[in-house]
DNA sequence: GCTTGTGAAACGTTTCACAGCA
DNA sequence: TGCTGTGAAACGTTTCACAAGC
């Protein structure tokens, strides 16, 4: 098993504060949450931020998001705060969304379809550049009004992820599909997987898989609307 | 503030073992979870399961779901393990989910169209009973192909919501547009929001709200295999 | 043999509190 | 004064380990 481990002559930077891998998972989280944040300060023309300010917008505390920034370095002002738009790089350079990921559909129900016309990717750095399906009613037709970008049969997914270098494959099929599909898209060089459907899926050791169950988000706002009602759960 | 407090003369339960609101929100969602795969090892033909079997699938220790169902009571045999369809029903119980939930969905985009003729919500107890929009475009026209459920104008989700006893709002509006319709679907006596804006959401206190960022999934999915390929973040 | 349920230990995350700086 | 960055304390969650039961 190979382990990644940074490299040690890191080219123009004195100090990197701390591998990437040690970083908690919810901190990285929060980044994303911080990022979406700043944008929205930065569109109404806010220049700097403090991290009391930022913490506020989202419900964290001010010591939580000066915790987590600086697992990253340190690039707040005392006295003054963050600056709003070099924050924004350094999250963006931190998350890797300095650049575009391309990123491929698999399943071209509603809910794929709709992911892949969806126009807010692009902004934040990701660019789905296909999506396929097994079906052949579906496989020619042409989505989007303006793109028109065709459905491609699931034979074509190895060529397309190798021509364009793709490194993200969205799961949008059956349940039943979607262990074959993700099996498919690893053996094609795909690097994580960003799942919709209700399913565990089994991939080798340390591979990105991110989870979006719809039906467990909807599950878990029940039974907190049931928890603050008081609605104890009896012995059945 | 009204602090929810549980009755004292649960019916037929001797032992309410613990308050909903003392459970650890990441054992609630795993609850999802274990339900999800119950009902996938029910379609096998599984009659009993143990607890390292169902923490396997799903990538967790023994222990740990051991410990989440203690929560909730103890409906396991020593030597055996839990009986499936009994252990499915009791989790549907805790979660609410053994009774049918109505939602609404706001924003007739690709999105929430989507999400609006997914089959799936009604097996796990949701039913997506309209969808609403503030484009006279899409105001009146009908979508699915057997159900043609009407677009509806947002000045009728106050009736909608009172009249069929909606309890939880989908939002799939742009994000600038999200907090308005949040106010919205609260007055209208909505207890819980599913956010699909790339916003945060101010809402009173104690309000259930789950925030389904498709950006963010797809940022931290960027940065893990960055990670997982040793890029250290370099002093910018 | 196998399994559950659970107190106690181990671990990780969040919050506190304050030195240092603008 | 206001703010950041950070060690230390507080808190919550997960894992361990084992008694009790099938």
């Amino acid at each position: 098993m190979a382990t990644a481990e940074p490299p040690s002559d890191s080219p123009e930077a004195a100090r990197a504060p701390c591998p990437l891998n040690a970083v908690p998972a919810p901190a990285v989280r929060r980044l994303s949450l911080y990022l979406q944040q700043l944008e929205g300060f930065l569109k109404q023309g806010r220049q700097t931020i403090s991290s009391r300010q930022l913490g506020e917008s989202l419900g964290y505390t001010d010591a939580q998001v000066r915790k987590d920034l600086a697992y990253f370095g340190q690039f707040g002002h005392p006295g003054i705060g963050y600056q709003v738009e070099a924050l924004i790089e350094r999250i963006r350079s931190i998350l890797g969304t300095d650049r575009t990921w391309s990123a491929v559909v698999v399943g071209a129900g509603h809910l794929g379809q709709a992911l892949f016309r969806y126009r807010g990717f692009v902004a934040k750095g990701f660019e789905l550049v296909a999506i396929f399906d097994t079906d052949p009613a579906k496989i020619g037709s042409r989505l989007g009004d303006p793109p028109a970008l065709e459905v491609l049969s699931l034979d074509r997914l190895g060529d397309v992820v190798r021509e364009r270098g793709v490194e993200i494959g969205i799961v949008t099929v059956p349940a039943e599909h979607a262990q074959e599909v993700t099996d498919l898209l690893l053996e094609s060089g795909v690097r994580g997987i960003l799942n919709f459907a209700p399913a565990s899926l089994v991939v080798p050791d340390g591979v990105p898989v991110t989870s979006v169950a719809l039906a467990v988000h909807l599950e878990q706002l029940a039974f907190r609307i049931r928890a603050r009602r008081g609605e104890v759960e009896p012995g059945g």
